[in-house]
DNA sequence: TTGAAAGCGTTACCAC
DNA sequence: GTGGTAACGCTTTCAA
């Protein structure tokens, strides 16, 4: 009984030998190539694959070809489950079309996604997918583009997700949006003070949820004092930290904070019980992107639903489309307000004046 | 040989030519070969990548080489916070490394798992990881270990992340242990009976923190009687439903219910306030795996830490580190009961008889 | 030290 | 249809 599977992997010469046939037979039967095999041939050079365990070596098409069939995929935090849940419609829409993913985080700091583009275009991807908002002040900006724009001009497909602050095709979320029409919901509610905990002003996310939740107050003659926005870290700590100062320094006149995103909303929540509040009696609360764990704080959180699972998908789709016109395609994905405990209905006060 | 379709990226070829030298010479002076290049045609070559914007074809060099600076990770499912924060740590892990992941998702099917481990193979990573439990029923078992095995003997390296359930490397989750412990501090609070959700039976890390639960009890001579012992999906979910039906059916007689995982724990915890109980008053809960979400539902959620992000690095380490010894090592993760607000210290009832 | 040339595992072109 | 045989982009002998 000869040995199977020595020190070095079964190449397709084995297989082809095996089988009694050229390389090139032995190459077309195994992939699905349009030639036509013989069936006896073909049927013998899969029994030689299946009896030595024989698996195409993907490096090696990859060179021959002279393209990949990888994605790669840069996220700001892989934990995060923003980012987790868009990895998985990533990953799962890649795989339906035969596609690999290979990841990595760019922990939000713009030199290392410059350098982690660097490294991944290195691979040759057929795409490369970038998730994460943009930064207003971002000093790699043209390096970025330049190295975006080199990779496409070589045959690579670049898709954004987030703003379309990038000329590339991009899964447009519009944060804008969203985020006025939940504080006009909010305000239908029967709010109307409110203190936000937002991000630094040059994260692009953060200032559209910003400027559309005000936007969606001001339709309605409403403002917020500059001291009642709150900028603090975009993280769970980061909405603890925040809404322990609010609350240290009295919110007695304040209805409802708005965090920017669940998860500083999830972190305020924590801190306003803390607190001695009862969120959802005492103060109400909103958050953005309707992460999985919102259903489950108490009271539930409202929010902004983002398909996120789908973002993923769709940035799949995007990057797998035919790429018919010469300017970027936006993408918009809808979102939805979600209105839960956290906010309950207000018996509407007076409004002063 | 005109390549369809555009422009081609730039290849070594490319930078030889303008920098005057051989091909050999530039391979040398860009990788770091330990052969020694004189430094003018060093920088010279240097000079021409940078103005080229050079970027090495790492398929190519993995052909050339016949390996790659590549690990495979397995997982269940990326968007479950359990494992995005061992993926997390494996990201990071292997960048230190110099390697790159990729990344695809089992759906924690023995069936697609095979299938994906394949695919995996067929890229010849330095190593694959493979998270998540395994099953005691698994019918892929001996393919699985074969295809590992024969993975292993052309060179690459697999860990296991889990149970010391296959024979290959693996980074060991005590669970039997850590519920053990948490039983016995449970008890050592006051309580005495209990119920508990679990999953299939197959699923070694839930049979395993089943039966390390049920021995810190029976350390104390305490029991769960098998009608309280639910059976249900391993998911957030899955500890929904169980939770409502154990309420529905009147829990009046169980003091604390355990969930064999957090994301279970945490739609129990959701599921019992909406049968209208006050967990952590009414009724204490505890989890397993210290999820980030468990800080910030109500009340916290008493459970079992574990480092996952610690165990995604030490799963590199262990990949990277040299193979002395012939037996499969096993690298077990410490983990540590955590006792939170789910499960307040309880008044001493007199055990009956 | 350098460069020519032989691989690495596949694909695809080109005759037969 | 099939089988030689050039590529693919890079690394690594092997002479010089």
């Amino acid at each position: 009984m000869p040995r199977l599977g020595g020190p070095t992997p079964v190449t397709l010469h084995d297989v082809a030998r095996e089988a009694g046939v050229s390389l090139a037979t032995a190459s077309r039967a195994i992939n699905g190539s349009d030639r036509k095999v013989k069936e006896e041939y073909r049927s013998r050079v899969l029994a030689a694959a299946a009896k030595l365990h024989y698996k195409p070596n993907r490096a090696a098409q990859a060179v021959a070809r002279g393209s990949t069939l990888t994605v790669g995929l840069l996220v700001g935090d892989i934990s995060d489950p923003y980012f987790s849940t868009i990895a998985a419609g990533v990953v799962n829409g890649a795989e339906q079309a035969g596609l690999i993913v290979t990841m990595a985080a760019t922990e939000r700091d713009t030199t290392r996604e410059l350098d982690l583009v660097r490294a991944m275009t290195g691979q040759r991807p057929k795409v490369l997918i970038i998730a994460g908002s943009r930064f207003t002040d971002d000093p790699h900006r043209e390096e970025l583009v330049a190295e975006l724009t080199d990779f496409e001009a070589t045959g690579g497909r670049v898709v954004m997700i987030s703003q379309a602050e990038m000329p590339f095709d991009t899964v447009l979320l519009d944060n804008r949006d969203g985020a006025r029409r939940l504080a006009e919901e909010l305000v239908a509610l029967g709010y109307r003070r409110f203190a936000i905990l937002t991000s630094q002003p040059t994260l692009l996310t953060s200032r559209d949820r910003l400027d559309g939740f005000l936007a969606g107050l001001a339709a309605h003659g409403l403002t917020v004092a500059p001291e009642r926005i709150v900028e603090t870290e975009f993280t769970r700590d980061g909405g603890y930290t925040a809404a322990s100062r609010l609350a240290a320094e009295g919110l007695d006149d304040v209805e409802l904070i708005f965090a920017v995103n669940d998860v500083m909303a999830v972190g305020a929540l924590s801190a306003l019980r803390e607190s001695g509040l009862v969120p959802g009696t005492g103060i109400a609360v909103a958050g953005y992107d309707d992460i999985p764990t919102v259903r489950d704080v108490t009271p539930a959180l409202s929010t902004v639903h983002i398909p996120l699972y789908d973002v993923g998908l769709r940035a799949i789709e995007l990057a797998t489309s035919p790429r018919d016109s010469a300017e970027p395609v936006h993408s918009t994905v809808q979102s939805t307000v979600v209105l839960r405990g956290s906010t309950p209905v207000r018996t509407l006060a007076p409004q002063p004046g």
